[in-house]
DNA sequence: TTAATTTGACCATA
DNA sequence: TATGGTCAAATTAA
């Protein structure tokens, strides 16, 4: 974990309580509305989830960057020929993930959609899994950007809004900004602009794939029984989990004099929260 | 013509 | 040795 300016602490302190709101929200419009009748407002909560899942991480970087260990290279004629065909970037080996490697993060949606642009680099049919598998990388990977994700349609169809098993590896770093990964740099502010849930959704919407919503969770393809220990396994974000982020309690936090507080009564001074960041 | 996707082969790991 | 992750040529779409 870095270290964080208090100003990053407030915004932090902001995005975990508005990200645990998203949550309970999620909860409550999946007990009211099962199945399809509550998509759309799910897709909502679902996409809040994920733009303050995304300042949060961006915010607690520098701490543990996920699984991508140091595993051997494939082959010396690879590495050559990636030297060869990318002369004018750093040797970054693209060394293969370990069967079942722990992802960054794992998550059940009812889309494919994130809001990143991911280029698709394989299909694997999968002992025991009805579905293949989808391997994505990136589309800025020539910029670096190392992050991954596999996609698992789940065996299970009772639950439309978690028909997919998505995990993450690696961490998007293109540009230096996650915000460079994202479609077309349409993403407005994440921390105030509520549009951004917007946006988002209806890009999701666009592409007319079922709404989504989230859980994070630990298991094979088929969504029975874990198919790896779940050691080392430290899911990012969680709507079961309770989230601790730098130590702050919003139980108990002293709301008086917080400026949570400040947020909340319309007080709070983002001028110099913007300004710090 | 270029970019994206598909798919079989290759290879590392368990 | 079986399996899963990645590569890269072929194919398809824009």
């Amino acid at each position: 974990m870095a270290m964080l300016g208090s100003s990053s602490a407030v915004v932090l302190e902001l995005m975990t309580m508005g990200y645990q709101s998203a949550a309970y929200l999620g909860e409550l419009l999946r007990a009211a509305s099962p199945a399809q009748a509550g998509d759309e407002q799910q897709e909502l909560a679902a996409e809040i989830l994920r733009c303050c899942d995304r300042v949060i991480a961006k915010l607690n970087r520098g701490g543990a960057t996920g699984a991508t260990t140091g595993k051997k290279r494939k082959a010396a004629e690879s590495a050559a020929a990636a030297a060869v065909t990318s002369p004018s970037l750093p040797v970054t080996p693209t060394k293969r993930r370990a069967r079942g490697a722990e992802a960054v993060r794992e998550v059940r949606s009812g889309t494919t959609t994130d809001g990143f642009i991911w280029r698709k680099y394989g299909q694997k049919e999968i002992n025991g899994c009805k579905h293949p598998r989808l391997y994505y990388r990136c589309a800025f990977r020539g910029q670096g950007c190392l992050a991954t994700r596999r996609v698992q349609q789940s065996q299970s169809q009772d639950d439309p809004a978690a028909a997919f098993v998505i995990a993450y590896y690696g961490e998007h770093t293109c540009g230096g900004d996650a915000a460079a990964c994202r479609d077309g740099e349409l993403m407005p502010p994440a921390v105030i602009n509520s549009g951004a849930s917007s946006f988002a959704a209806a890009w999701n919407m666009a592409s007319r794939e079922p709404a989504s919503s989230l859980a994070v969770e630990r298991r094979s393809c088929d969504g029975d029984a874990p198919s790896e220990t779940s050691q080392g396994w430290s899911p990012s974000f969680s709507s079961e989990v309770e989230l601790d982020v730098v130590g702050f309690d919003l139980a108990g936090a002293d709301s008086s004099a917080s400026p949570v507080w400040e947020f909340l009564n319309g007080s709070f001074d983002w001028e110099s929260v913007i300004n710090s960041l």
